[in-house]
RNA sequence: GGCCCGGUGGCAGAGUGGCCAUGCAGGGGACUGCAAAUCCCCGUACGUCGGUUCGAUUCCGGCCCGGGCCUCCA
């Protein structure tokens, strides 16, 4: 079995990863905030973490993949507010269409995917214990997390409370005993959400729900958290102060994967300048599987800069693979055989999805070639990266119905006719009338002539 | 200001102390009625200045540039 090696963010090296219990793996990866559609920024972590969760299957025999919902924020309130709309309608449509918008990406979802709104009585119970082991204290109305009282806070972003202070951003509320304290239960007004606490009707802080949903679901001790480097902290830093501070001895997470930040035509992606797609925006220039393969083609590390040819050139990429398949195998799915080393050895460091890119391209190679063995391990790669699944027909031909196929099939008759008369004229002006609505016609060796989408 | 990433050929993007990445785009050729696809061939690549070394894109240091976090953010 392979060796998988993660970046773990504590240590910034790259680390042998070794399970708790190599029978069950665990995972835990900050999710959505449903408030509004995903944006592309937003399916980075989606996909990278549906990789590593494909991946992690192949080499353990059990793997539990947690990701949260997050359905109580002030984002949220807001966005309710703006629209006129019921808070639980607007989340649950959000939500719907997230759901949605990953599977057109290709994601899994995760084994459990825990909403805030349930995880009440948790986030109560992990505060009391904050308050019980001098971790957090109660001040008009709030329950603060006491930074002073964890020695070993900053360790995962490097930064001591006397720098994050220096920053002199932090919102210095009277009712703090630090600057540097945050949030973990604060009062509520009747006409917001909130629920009955020892501390009087409330809501939870932002980071406490990510600690109580992870220790409800995987135990106060699990392998892998996943998220965006721009969470590092606060959010992250926070989770890890208030899982320790509650649980006395234990880790928390073992190893912090955090993928790199996305931009568009190199500018952070804001909607101030106009640069702010949603993955909707994106499905309707082209295919998901396209918008996935440009996620993977750059090391989720690092920073990717989306662009509009990126994704166009995704999608030729992909015509070469299927193509490849379809040479092969004539587009028949292969019988189940294992993921071909080089790509697997590729994914097993730290999740090197560009290098894995590079030997399905040769195994691309071998298959147009005409080797099914190399298209049946494409398929196979595929399987982890989650590409490639689909009949090379379909990828070629889809969103075309029965009546526009049908026409194209006559065209394509009625120019075989003029290219048996040698009226080459009229046959190329059959073709031409096609490629100008987007069908490209290919003239096979045996005389067959087939068509796809350009 | 503090903390942290990254700078590779037209573009994207791996990797390595001395030899091929890979893909897209481009040029030439083969194939084709012409195309499309495929195949073959081609292009001074490693931000900059020093150091270590027989030899550095790869190791070390300074500098320059880009980005992230420090406030809601994947």
């Amino acid at each position: 079995m392979s060796q998988l090696f993660l970046t773990n963010s504590l240590t910034r090296r790259k680390e042998a990863f070794v399970p708790i219990d190599p029978g069950h793996v665990r995972i835990y990866v900050c999710g959505p905030t449903v408030y509004d559609y995903a944006h592309i920024g937003n399916a980075r972590p989606v996909v990278v973490f549906d990789v590593l969760a494909r991946l992690l299957r192949r080499l353990y025999p059990r793997v539990t993949y947690v990701r949260n919902v997050t359905d109580v924020d002030d984002k949220i309130n807001a966005a309710a507010k703006a629209n006129n709309e019921p808070i639980g309608a607007l989340t649950s449509r959000t939500y719907r269409a997230f759901v949605e918008d990953m599977a057109a990406l290709g994601a899994l979802p995760p084994d459990i995917e825990p909403r805030v709104t349930e995880t009440i009585g948790p986030i109560i119970a992990l505060i009391e214990r904050l308050i019980a082991n001098g971790h957090a204290y109660v001040a008009d109305g709030h329950v603060l997390f006491s930074v002073p009282s964890k020695l070993d806070y900053g360790l995962l972003s490097r930064r001591s409370r006397d720098e994050m202070i220096a920053g002199a951003r932090v919102d210095v509320a009277p009712y703090k005993q630090d600057p540097a304290d945050f949030v973990l239960w604060k009062p509520s007004t009747p006409d917001l959400p909130g629920w009955d606490s020892p501390w009087g009707r409330g809501r939870p802080g932002w980071h406490i729900e990510c600690s109580a949903m992870s220790w409800r679901h995987l135990g106060p001790e699990f392998d892998i958290h996943g998220g965006g480097v721009d969470l590092t902290f606060p959010h992250h830093e926070n989770e890890i102060a208030q899982s320790t501070g509650a649980f006395p001895g234990t880790r928390f997470a073992r190893y912090w994967v955090h993928n790199g930040f996305l931009m568009v035509n190199g500018e952070k992606m804001s909607k101030s300048l106009g640069n702010f797609f949603t993955v909707r925006d994106v499905l309707k220039m082209a295919p998901g599987e396209a918008m996935r393969l440009v996620l993977l083609k750059t090391h989720y590390r690092d920073p990717l800069d989306f662009t509009w040819a990126r994704l166009d050139e995704a999608r030729a990429e992909l015509d070469r693979f299927y193509r490849a398949l379809e040479a092969a195998s004539g587009g028949e799915v292969a019988p189940d055989v294992p993921v071909p080393g080089p790509v697997m050895d590729a994914l097993c460091d730290d999740l090197n999805t560009p290098l894995a890119l590079s030997r399905l391209h040769e195994l691309g190679a071998a298959a147009l070639a005409g080797d099914a063995g190399a298209a049946a391990g494409m398929r196979a790669a595929g399987t982890v990266l989650g590409l490639l699944q689909q009949d090379p027909a379909d990828w070629f031909r889809a969103g075309t119905d029965a009546g526009l196929a049908a026409e194209i099939e006559q065209a394509i008759a009625a120019r075989r006719a003029a290219r048996a008369r040698k009226d080459f004229t009229e046959a190329d002006r059959i073709r031409k009338a096609l490629a100008d609505r987007g069908i490209v016609l290919e003239d096979k060796p045996g005389g067959a002539t087939v068509w796809r989408r350009a």
